[in-house]
DNA sequence: GTCTATATAGCGATAGAC
DNA sequence: GTCTATCGCTATATAGAC
């Protein structure tokens, strides 16, 4: 968990460290389970055992800790994939992607729940300077996708289809929990589901790749 | 569009239902762009251009416009893979659904992203009648796909994460378009683009089946 | 059936005592 | 730095004139 510093070098900053990770900790599940509008400070305070007031402190506005939060949950979300080169082996690369991605689902499911809402509603409150990021990093995996195509080392797939393809299905995992549990008779998905989940993922989508899943 | 029944059989009936469908019509695209919390009811008769007290005449709270526009969006998602059996060829019927649950996604986008929300906030609001019909859906599909491995028509997968990866490849195009304009650089999918992922889609999830795409 | 005007409640945010 | 009390606003919902 992301817990930003205190300007202040006071005795009292680790209470402020402790407090704002409360907050931030408390606001993920309440922003994923009613949504941005729907959440509101007073149940934040609750939750983080902390008055009203004292979380407008610390976070001047309901907006500021809907940014805190979206910002924490980025630092989540860094991969094994942020590194991958085109001297890779995409087989490797990709089902190892696929896991991290599913286990992300498996440990973070709000922070994922939080992401998607902002998607959907048109992601009017993300930041230029997260959307950018995001285009930069999407640019410089799809150019490695394509080297990999060039060099025969795997089908020649179009790589945005790819990698939404990857995201779609294993977030799918944690933004549809209700859904699945609903269906699957109100038994949640355990370690070993998602180990199955995962299995089967690698292998469907490294096949469409002209790929087979390492050993 | 479904528009319910009058229950007065008077001459204002037709205003009646012009009237309901032009409420469902505005609550839908508020509730997509805003979700539940996010809208009000002053938007949504904006948007019909009718006085707030009408709309809360017609639908007497926010809750029931709510409802309506669920059971609204439940009657558009009828599908050819209703009525699939086990005598049919998988290939053919499940290739169907795939373009269809997408050509869906590209022309109500509106209605996937609600139902997204709902079950992202964990299916509160929708009703139980609603999910037993879900239910008894999603089984009698398993068990047509699981006499079709039977069968030795398809490969042996989880018929569950068959079906999952279906919905989640083909509803992400709706519910992430504002990602996916982001990423591509504010060039939303086109008709053909949508057609590009069809055949993708249909390629990649058909061949983990051990199927090949028909003609 | 339709619309204006309003009751009522709950929200984010702040002022000011401690 | 912390907390109580409250302001000002906006939302849903309704009462009652037409």
């Amino acid at each position: 968990m992301l817990v930003q510093k205190s300007v202040k070098k006071n005795v009292k900053g680790s209470v402020r460290q402790a407090n704002y990770g409360k907050i931030i900790k408390a606001a993920v599940t309440v922003f994923a389970t009613k949504g941005y509008q729907g959440a509101t400070v007073q149940e934040v305070a609750e939750k983080a055992g902390l008055p009203k007031a004292n979380v407008l402190y610390y976070f001047k506005s309901k907006q500021g800790i809907y940014e805190a939060v979206l910002s924490d949950i980025l630092s989540l979300w860094n991969s094994s994939f942020d590194h991958a080169t085109a001297q890779d082996d995409p087989a490797v690369a990709l089902s190892r992607y696929i896991r991290e991605k599913l286990e992300i689902s498996r440990t973070y499911p709000e922070a994922s729940k939080i992401f998607a809402m902002e998607m959907i509603k048109g992601a009017e409150q993300l930041s230029d300077e997260i959307k950018a990021g995001m285009v930069s990093w999407f640019q410089s995996r799809i150019a490695i996708i394509q080297q990999w195509i060039q060099d025969g080392k795997m089908a020649n797939v179009d790589p945005a289809m790819l990698m939404f393809q990857i995201w779609a299905t294993t977030q799918h995992y944690a933004d549809f929990s209700a859904q699945i549990s609903i269906l699957k008779d109100g038994k949640m998905l355990n370690k070993k589901g998602f180990q199955d989940v995962g299995d089967y993922l690698c292998r469907s989508i490294l096949s469409s790749c002209g790929l087979k899943v390492p050993e």
